[in-house]
RNA sequence: GGCCCGUUGGUCAAGUGGUCUAAGACAUCGGCCUUUCAAGCCGGUAACAGGGGUUCGAAUCCCCUACGGGUCACCA
């Protein structure tokens, strides 16, 4: 037996799994999207299949190449890598659907001599307009079908008053198409439900719940995972599959990501684009962590998990089916805990820009610089949770010129002998070799002792000095990083705000 | 409005008829630690939408109601 090595169908071979992400380029790539495209991408990975990409971009009027491209630098960010799409091509291409316009045509052409599509020349204006009267009514708005049965001589009469007419698909007139979803089962829709509806425009472009289809079955697509919101598409889809004699994918729908006010996610959410997060300084680790959590749970109880454990956990088995609302706080959370966990100098990399940003440091950074910031990174970003936030709570470590922060004032540097105290601390840290963190807390230990005074009297108004601030990181890792020429001036420069305020 | 999907704490969620006096995470509250702020550690508050069935037994199965979402375009 063991000998025997059974031949695989081919048709079952993992590597015949083909899943796509197929955004449309009119605007920028949301958290929704970006959750669908993880989706299938972890479960490309997971099953060693090929994830495509391919843009939508049917919609001549919405649709731009700068969307195009951001959506391509946003999964490029998130380091969800295509197999075959822009940029790499492949052997489906082209994987612009804008770009494979003789295809619909010709899938187009082909129903319309089986009589299964039928040119429609009611116009635009027309037909919203029935459709307002059907509503009125309190009727459901179809489309009647009334160019189903138009004549040769019609078409001539029709196409006379200038009239260009789209193509309509016909909906068997009765019947059930039944949608067998992972996630769902089975739903039925009645085809009473479905209307015959535009599968090529009138200016000869696709529509689509038509080009899809089409370009599924072209690519090959053998599982399609997307927004729940297409479920209702699914059986015009499918009767379009049959209709053209292809075989039907998978069917997958996940559950949709909701804004916190439970509506469909918007641009008026606030940030909802991947950019935006990019830009707010989440790192995509925590971004791609948090959305795998978001409709898929793993099976233990660690959720922090790198890319490689969820592609080896994925499964579509653990996606539930309940739409998830989204939660800044759980998300900024886990990035505080990415930013502690990843690689300094990959943190460095990516907090430069936010420094550059706030012009705390030149466009152009110096090898020592660069290890400058490094050493500041190391000690502020434990107690932050953004790149955003590393920049906002290390300025003093890069510019000289900050205020004392008020309270502060208040509190540290209006007890008598403030000054003195920190003119103590100076002297005695003027000699001190090397200029090290033990090495500065041993001092201000032994000095606090000699001055009858408890450490925090000393070390508070010190920090206060040195940052302007009443909280950051560890007083003696400031210091050590700073270095002893800053410290000083800092020390001195309070000591003479002290006085002026006296 | 028609059709479709869904409903476990504030949020994400585990749970697939008994082990549920319902796990875990975030948030929140309290404590410990401590030079501040975080982090970390320990502990607390907090949920099966409602009503009917089925069953010896229901968060789990069925029905109804309510609520939420989606969809009904020459948008995707």
């Amino acid at each position: 037996m063991s000998d025997i090595v059974s031949p695989l169908e081919p048709g079952s071979m993992m590597s015949d799994l083909r899943v796509r992400f197929a955004p449309s380029p009119t605007g920028s790539l949301h958290i929704g999207g970006a959750r669908t495209a993880l989706f299938n991408w972890l479960f490309a990975r997971h099953n060693n299949g090929v994830f495509v990409l391919r843009i939508e971009d049917t919609d001549l009027e919405r649709s731009t190449g700068e969307s195009a491209r951001g959506i391509v630098s946003a999964l490029r960010w998130l380091s969800l890598d295509w197999d075959e799409g822009p940029e790499i091509g492949g052997p489906c291409g082209p994987y612009f659907q804008s770009q494979r316009l003789c295809l619909y045509t010709e899938a187009a052409n082909k129903l319309l001599e089986q009589g299964m599509a039928y040119y429609c020349y009611c116009t635009q204006e027309e037909l919203s307009e029935r459709r307002q009267q059907a509503m009125k009514a309190g009727k459901a708005s179809r489309y009647d079908g009334r160019c189903r049965t138009l004549s040769r001589e019609d078409r001539i009469r029709l196409e006379q008053e200038g009239r260009r007419p789209a193509l309509r698909f016909h909906i068997p007139p009765s019947g059930v198409t039944v949608v067998t979803d992972v996630i769902r089962g089975e739903v039925a829709f009645s085809h009473e439900v479905l209307d015959d509806f535009i599968i090529m425009k009138s200016n000869g472009h696709p529509v689509y719940n038509f080009a899809c289809v089409v370009d599924d079955s072209s690519m090959k697509i053998s599982h399609v995972l997307r927004a729940e919101e297409h479920l209702s598409n699914t059986p015009r889809q499918i009767l379009i599959y049959q209709a053209l004699g292809e075989p039907l994918p998978v069917f997958v729908h996940l559950p949709m990501i909701l804004a916190p006010d439970r509506s469909k996610l918007s641009k008026r959410h606030g940030a909802t684009s991947v950019q935006e997060f990019s830009e707010q300084g989440f790192l995509p680790e925590a971004l791609l962590n948090y959305l795998a959590l978001l409709g898929w749970s793993p099976e233990g109880e660690e959720e922090i998990m790198p890319l490689p454990e969820i592609v080896r956990q994925f499964s579509l088995d653990r996606v539930g089916k309940n739409a998830a609302i989204y939660d800044t706080k759980k998300l900024t959370w886990m990035n505080g805990h990415y930013l502690n966990e990843a690689d300094l100098n990959s943190v460095v990399e990516q907090a430069i820009p936010f420094l550059q940003q706030r012009g705390l440091v030149p466009d152009d950074v110096s090898p020592e610089q660069r290890e400058y910031i490094t050493r500041v990174v190391e000690i502020v970003r434990t107690r932050v949770k953004t790149l955003a936030e590393i920049a906002d709570a290390s300025d003093y470590f890069f510019s000289d010129d900050f205020i004392y922060e008020e309270k502060g004032v208040r509190k540290h540097f209006s007890k008598p002998g403030v000054d003195r105290l920190l003119s103590a601390a100076a002297q005695r840290l003027e000699p001190l070799e090397p200029y090290e963190t033990r090495v500065l807390e041993d001092a201000y230990r032994d000095l606090s002792t000699e001055l009858g005074v408890s450490a925090g009297e000393i070390i508070h108004p010190t920090r206060l000095a040195l940052s302007g601030r009443t909280m950051g990181p560890g007083l003696f890792e400031l210091m050590a990083v700073l270095g002893k020429k800053k410290t000083l001036q800092r020390l001195e420069r309070a000591v003479q705000f002290i006085r002026q305020q006296a």
